[in-house]
DNA sequence: CACCTCCATGTAATCGATTACATTCCAGCG
DNA sequence: CGCTGGAATGTAATCGATTACATGGAGGTG
């Protein structure tokens, strides 16, 4: 592998100037300007990054920590980043975690050895205390999935809110019996989400039935779990409220398969609006949040948390009911 | 950020020694190690991933290049990837090209640029002879999509005969009049299934309609194009085999919207056996790959492969009929 | 006691770039 | 002709680690 020592023999120069025709640098004379270029070309040479890395002390690259990537959710937020990453020279390198403590220590690992920049953090598998002390270190941003204390700046939605509105929307409908299928102990999100719902039938009178709390987390799986859990008790619900569009697929499916059918029986709401949730039958009534635009100024913010701004805000954006089949 | 030199200093020792207990040599006394320990805790230390790197001359990192996550069959075959790195502590970093030569450009620039060790190619976006120069240069397998030459290693199905049985199993269900959904003009894996349904139907005795074959793509719209040009004919074939299951998905939703009924009225095939082949209604028929250990092998390969082991052969790995209920 | 061995540790070169500072060269001017 | 200034280029320090080689000291042996 030629290095830039190589090229500053093979064209006659000094590595200095070398380095100066590799980044385009002003005070080049044209005739040795070309001389490297033609080095450059035959001896097939790319300058090292890791050389480069480590004089600039910056890689222009950043992590995406995500739990999976086989959520389409997801899969519209980053697109978002790498969009606005592109726009400001930035590569985007994306971890999963798989919900595993060690692959999470690994991905931390590349923000301390200075492997990448700074990090977007779009899953929660620690303790609250040790993210703060993380995010004191090093430049992370936090994107749709919410965390108690500050620590870091924010992008995503009002869960609290959402969920409200989306609850009172069934109760519009006419439904009072409401089962929610929600994401799991350990996710703040969905506690929000929770709080709004409380707050919604609070509001219309309605008595809370912690019966028709389920806590399966947001995956397809969680949908079928919760319909065999729900089956067992005496009478159905009226509506289903799920906290993920492929919780909501999955309790569909069930239902169909037990002879119940949506919206006719029992009503289903989603949440996410991810494509699956347009394509089923039928397709699912959902609250969608901005994924793309969560993206786009996660890495806004975090971009401008590297070139030195301050302390940011935390970034709310709107939410939107969108009113499809499972829903009557 | 403290450095190797400042955990020296605060220890009372050199930065061999320090060097020494990171990465636990023998030969330092049991005394000095935990000076050593305690200054780096003191410190907050960790060491320097790029002055690490840029010594070693290698990153243990490697490159999974997709044109996209939103594909739940990468997801699965990322899965393998990663779980095989682990074991050969290998960091894996997805990038994604969004099928814009831009884009992968600046992935490739990480191979040249040797940030990362090796690459995992699952996309084709470049032309075969600069991929087959690209292969010379540097490590790099190729899972799931076929191209031409063997530049590299390849793991993945035998596209050909896959097809080939699809459409046997098809022909078996006394279906004659066939209609395919293809990959796309660029994909080559899409141009052997096509020569497997040309055999097959071949074998059969059973003439070839060209007006039956349709390059839209292995996405959702690409079924929803493809229902809504096949409908301009004047007669409806008895079934579709789509070389993607989401492209399956988007057929079954568009015939529906049509009034038109699968598997009543007309079989769909998919391929792949992603997840939401099994979550839609009708769930679908389809070729399984075996996702997981396709990407399991490609890091085998990758891994021997930067370990030194000279020229290595592709891997084909079995591939299986599910019947579901999209086909009767 | 002189010498050898071996263990623990230190010194300094090295990886491949960038860049502050030094140097060279030439044109322009009085 | 000699001086000045600026453009072009070179020299060498630097980033933060690893590691070959050097060194010093303790312990063993004849």
């Amino acid at each position: 592998m030629a290095t830039i020592k190589d090229v500053a023999k093979a064209a006659g120069v000094s590595v200095a100037t070398v380095s100066r025709v590799i980044n385009n640098a002003e005070n080049v004379k044209e005739e040795t300007k070309s001389a490297v270029e033609k080095a450059i070309q035959t001896l097939h040479y790319s300058p090292n990054g890791l050389g480069r890395n480590l004089r600039r002390l910056e890689t222009k690259r950043i992590l995406v920590l995500l739990n999976t990537i086989s959520n389409q959710f997801f899969s519209r937020v980053v697109k978002g980043i790498e969009d606005k990453a592109r726009e400001e020279n930035y590569t985007v390198m994306i971890c999963t975690t798989r919900g595993n403590r060690k692959n999470l220590n690994d991905s931390i690992a590349l923000l301390q050895s200075k492997v990448v920049d700074g990090a977007i953090v779009m899953t929660r598998e620690m303790p609250e205390e040790e993210f703060a002390s993380l995010c004191r270190a090093y430049p992370i941003v936090c994107a749709c999935e919410p965390w108690e204390g500050n620590a870091a700046p924010r992008v995503g939605i009002d869960d609290f809110t959402a969920s409200f509105d989306a609850v009172e929307f069934l109760i519009h409908h006419g439904k009072e019996k409401i089962a929610l299928f929600e994401g799991g102990k350990g996710s703040y999100s969905s506690y929000l989400r929770e709080l709004g719902y409380r707050e919604a039938l609070k509001k219309h009178g309605i008595p809370i039935e912690e019966a028709l709390l389920f806590q399966e987390g947001y995956t397809y799986n969680a949908g079928i779990r919760g319909i065999d859990k729900l089956l067992q008790q005496r009478e159905l619900p009226q509506a289903i409220f799920a906290f993920a569009d492929s919780t909501a697929i999955g309790a569909v499916k069930r239902l169909s398969e037990k002879g119940i059918s949506v919206p006719e029986d029992i009503s289903v709401m989603g949440f996410d609006n991810t494509a699956v949730s347009e394509m089923c039958l039928p397709s699912i009534t959902t609250v969608a949040q901005p994924q793309y635009e969560i993206g786009w100024k996660a890495m806004e913010l975090l971009s401008s948390q590297l070139n030195g701004v301050p302390k940011l805000k935390s970034i709310t954006l709107p939410h939107r009911l969108i009113q499809r089949d499972s829903v009557k």
